[in-house]
DNA sequence: AGAATCTTTCAATCCTTTCTGAAACTACCC
DNA sequence: GGGTAGTTTCAGAAAGGATTGAAAGATTCT
């Protein structure tokens, strides 16, 4: 077996892998494989090299790529003297994550928090109608307002740190994170 | 309209809108829904009291609390007097949402990383075989390499900041980002 | 042990999402 | 303008998951 062979073994591998993952971060399983291909082989590749390396139809290749465009997780590219379009993946992996943080805050938490702050809204008032002989619906009134609060705290913390994140000023977290990690044991080193 | 009804359609609506989220952390819109109905209401209800609220199946009901055991933001409980069991939900967001984290992780990340030691190892020999005439080959492994590589330590940075969220020095962190959020512009006060 | 009560399992069904492929569309060239 | 190369769209087909419901399995009580 060549080593060619090998490499194109390890890709594949490398795109099955990620393809299992898609569920994991919100895409489906052929849009992670066609960002796994892109980002695997780190060159610029076409439509129909898309389509035959992942056995995949045109428009399926088309939808996933023009996905991943919005996501802002690959962008266009040309050849000159070929008009086709070429597409090549967001290589520094940090980038990568950033805009797939950014695209979820926005899909999810940020309806979510309305959501929440429309529900909120809901029940503001319901406590004073709670007549005084009714006990038990009152503390049931609290209890859910309390919950309620709480979950729209958490969520504003998530946005905020997520927001510190994907900022320029992200690149700072993202450095600490490094070194954080790198050394968890060494903190009372002299 | 009673204060009582407008609880139960504030709630109803806090139900749908974390189902819809249940995409979003991995399990089925179902299982979501009982957590929320658990945690919104949260008084301990049993399988029956579920299944009727809403509106599912013995079968589905039953699975469902059973999965949301299994990822332990769920516990059992009983009241004297009644063989029933009755679930509740966890209280605290953020223990939920530690717990949530440790799942994930274990679920995804782990199998994720030992995937990529494992194709990590069938290219680690692969550049000496590349013969000298073929240069355009070297490269591409070299990319490879390089590539996977780059993911290896991201996703083992990744699991380290976990592992410090999920611990019990996580509180630490958890208090830090409620901070952080809370205050982002303040920083430089006196 | 048997009855009563509650829980779990699983094959069949239903529903949602994804994928295909051919037609429509766009942009460029002669 | 007509032809050609490339891209997008979308209705229908297929696949993959979730849900049901009834039967089997537990557990506790008398």
């Amino acid at each position: 077996m060549t080593s060619a062979a090998q490499l194109t073994q390890a890709q594949d591998r490398f795109i099955a892998v990620w393809g299992q993952m898609a569920g994991a971060w919100g895409v489906s399983r052929t849009m992670a494989e066609v960002h796994a291909l892109l980002y695997i082989t780190g060159e610029p590749l076409c439509t129909d090299d898309v389509m035959e390396r992942l056995q995949i139809s045109r428009g399926n290749a088309s939808m996933s790529l023009r996905a991943l465009l919005d996501w802002a997780i690959i962008e266009r590219a040309h050849k000159r003297g070929d008009r086709k379009e070429y597409f090549h993946a967001e290589q520094d992996v940090w980038t990568l994550f950033r805009a797939i943080v950014r695209q979820r805050i926005t899909r999810e938490v940020d309806p979510l928090l309305a959501s929440l702050y429309e529900i909120r809204d809901m029940t503001a008032i319901d406590r004073k109608r709670a007549r005084s002989d009714n006990e038990d619906l009152r503390e049931r009134i609290d209890i859910h307002n309390q919950r309620l609060e709480s979950m729209l705290e958490f969520f504003q913390t998530l946005e905020q740190l997520a927001a510190m994140f994907i900022s320029p000023a992200g690149k700072g977290l993202q450095a600490a994170a490094t070194l954080l990690s790198k050394s968890p044991r060494e903190e009372a080193a002299p």
